[in-house]
DNA sequence: AATACACTTGCCACCCAGTGAAAAGCTAGC
DNA sequence: GCTAGCTTTTCACTGGGTGGCAAGTGTATT
């Protein structure tokens, strides 16, 4: 092997993902996209499914297995951070409207998105939870590397999408950036002033969560 | 192979299991809990690492990875059930006052919490995400088993947890039940009555997910 | 009906990838 | 310094994973 890393453990994962990814495919489909025999990509679905990591439909495609969604739920429940910020999300949606998203940082140079607060306008920016974002050219991006201004907030206009305005915080504990708080708002709905606003609010609620983390209150 | 599945992957998602259900694990913890020798299960976490599926902290132990979280997540939202429950689940807080919790069936006769909205009273039953339980003796089970009677609900009493009633009500999908929706209150304040109150309440709730799944409202 | 195409599945010989014992580092405690 | 326990590397062995092939099934096209 190349780098020390077992390849039929790799290709498993990478089915897995993108069983996941498509939300539902036929064998030749996920064997296509990960450039496999069919046969080994059938040997391979099976071990996941009978681990309960995909599941088989009536029809025979695979879509995503219960087991996945637990430890995933597991998952995202020991980073108690969801529960943590929760409130603090909740309040900054009402006094903005605003969806306001809870990421972390992701494999591979990216942003992953772990919780949401909707927000109240019809016209919002809504359900990104479990999308990855690339650290380069997004708000959350720049907070997670540690870029954060001295005000505390990341602006960032038109970033990975051209109509929407994101604005960042960093959420630390213990001196580390461990998540960001970001709101993200449709951009013709805000101008220099209102994003300024939603920067200071965020970054006071940022600075109330990393103080609770550090000394533990919040858990 | 005996039952034609692959062996590495088989120990790859065990090794992943028991990383994510002890939260947090060492090499030598985790080797000994799969029963691999040190060297192989070293390997293959590696391998998980440089997928994401599981993330190194700067001692060496082990933890769920982001990617985990990511198809998680996915996988959640996929089964867009959670968003299309919530406001009924809401309701029905309001109404009782305690956690209500939307279930499927999980892996291997168990029934797999994937939401909840919590209640309002100070002692209440709380977070049961990512927990699986047996299908057997729990109201849960019962209604994916589809032994509800014609009421639309089943009560338990001391199933699961000794001090915990339930109470649970099927969400169909034309026709198959696709999810149980659930309340969830210490013993000592629920009484006979208030347990009918709370099955109606469920009941009527289901019923309209139900219809809304069917007839593609809700989607 | 007959043909063609695409997908799923079982089979099996080949051989390389996965394995685990052993040994070497690495820390921490006595 | 010595011991105990953990992590990591190395390497020879071999059995587990692989994928080509063909049979079986399903669904458009002529």
């Amino acid at each position: 092997m190349s780098e020390q890393s077992t390849r039929t453990v790799e290709r498993a994962l990478s089915l897995l993902a993108t069983v996941c990814e498509k939300g539902s495919t036929s064998l030749s489909d996920a064997s296509r996209a990960v450039d496999l025999a069919p046969s080994t990509a059938l040997r391979l679905l099976r071990t996941l499914e009978a681990s309960g990591f995909v599941r088989r439909e009536d029809e025979g495609r695979y879509r995503a297995g219960p087991r996945l969604m637990q430890l995933g739920a597991q998952a995202l429940g020991h980073e108690s951070l969801i529960d943590v910020c929760h409130d603090e999300m909740v309040g900054l949606e009402q006094a903005t409207g605003e969806s306001v998203y809870l990421s972390v940082e992701g494999h591979a140079a990216s942003a992953l998105y772990i919780s949401i607060v909707e927000g109240s306008h019809s016209v919002r920016h809504s359900n990104w939870v479990g999308r990855t974002i690339p650290l380069a050219g997004s708000a959350a991006g720049l907070v997670l590397r540690g870029e954060t201004p001295d005000s505390g907030y990341v602006i960032v206009e038109r970033g990975i999408e051209r109509d929407v305005t994101a604005v960042a915080s960093p959420v630390t504990a213990a001196g580390r950036i461990v998540a960001v708080i970001s709101i993200l708002v449709p951009s013709y709905r805000m101008d220099e002033q209102s994003a300024q606003q939603c920067g200071v609010l965020l970054a006071a609620a940022a600075r109330r969560l990393s103080s609770g983390l550090t000394d533990g209150t919040a858990l």
